[in-house]
DNA sequence: CCGCTAGACTAACACGCGTTAGTTAATCCG
DNA sequence: CGGATTAACTAACGCGTGTTAGTCTAGCGG
């Protein structure tokens, strides 16, 4: 039969596709042996090949689910509030969902925060532009809150980075038995970036 | 510049140091071979090993040399400080050196931040564990802060690794002939990590 | 009940890896 | 000047890698 490099959809390549997660967060794609994968799974390695083409295939795979994920959580969480709402809750509704995302799904922030490089060219351009927009979402979210004096900010460029990447750690630390529910370190991280964009004489009226 | 291990200190070993880091940090540790570090320097792989003992040996001399100079740096610049020097001058200090590392030794701070987990366990223990020695300088300068209601935090601990974490995002995005100079960079992020952590009454006076 | 297919297996291949051995040319020091 | 040291070289080894070929078996639809 010929090989087909599509993916599978079975319950075994769900198995395929969490073992690979863990390994390539924990250890990292080029140290992540498609054995260990396989010996994750309870299969041997060339079993592999019946759910996924290459093992690249499999880190495309694993990037593009867990890009989508992280976008379409942060629309949604923009979607539900009213059209005409303050800059301060666009802000707190996308830190929301970002910190949630990166608490709830580590191993899949760490890949795509790690093992970019890893992807072919051709997946890893494509990888960048998700990843570009979706950081743009904030950074418009920002730039309207300064035009609107709601927000005051250094730079907003680097304002954004800094709000972006202060959830992103999160995946690095975050223990789900630890200390802090996911809610809380949402209103926590919230109330951070709230702080870090606040204007000195507070947010101004609406116009209406 | 100290130089961090018992491994060669001719200007052939710079050069393999200089070759292997730029290595380390654009495509990883695992993904670099030896004969790529060596090409890049004008010599045949087998030479390497008339400098550094092993790959991961080389490796171990960056990441060493990498977290000594980050340490000196914040040492040095908090002992530039009075004795008496006020919380958030002493938070100045701190983010502006660390700031200052990040951009200026982006591949340093690339291959510390990323690479850790290839070193072997005796060697990455004592990695996380400078690193960690470098973290609770600034918790302490924040959990301080706190107490003397200079500063106001949600959660000291997520505080800390909020600020660490957006000046170790300097490093995968600063570009030197960018639009911003180093100087103008470490302000910036002085000011956000003032603003992160400002009373809501602005800061107290000295009781001293 | 039978044939087809999905998905597991074993075996192997070609290749590139880190590393070692042994050798040779240049350079330093007494 | 000559022996010792340094540091480059070529050649190769043993191993582990991603991947392919070919086989076998359980289960399902007609």
């Amino acid at each position: 039969m010929l090989r087909s490099s599509s993916q599978g959809g079975s319950a075994t390549a769900d198995e395929i596709r969490l073992a690979a997660l863990e390994q390539f967060a924990s250890v990292g794609y080029e140290a992540t042996t498609m054995r260990e994968i396989a010996g994750n799974v309870g299969i041997k390695a060339a079993s592999l090949y019946n759910h996924f083409g290459s093992k690249e295939a499999m880190l495309w795979d694993l990037t593009l689910t867990a890009l989508n994920e992280l976008t379409a959580g942060c629309e949604q969480a923009l979607s539900r509030l009213s059209a005409d709402a303050r800059h301060d809750q666009r802000l707190a509704a996308f830190v929301s969902s970002h910190v949630a995302y990166h608490a709830s799904n580590r191993n899949q922030a760490l890949v795509v925060n790690g093992q970019l490089g890893a992807l072919s060219a051709p997946h890893f351009r494509q990888a960048v532009k998700l990843r570009a927009s979706y950081e743009a979402t904030l950074r418009d979210i920002v730039e309207a809150g300064v035009r609107d004096g709601d927000f005051e900010s250094p730079d907003i460029r680097v304002s954004t980075y800094a709000i972006l990447q202060m959830g992103v750690a999160v995946s690095t630390w975050f223990r789900p038995d630890g200390q802090l529910t996911i809610e809380e370190l949402c209103a926590i991280y919230v109330q951070l970036a709230a702080k870090l964009l606040a204007a000195r004489s507070g947010p101004r009226k609406r116009v209406g």
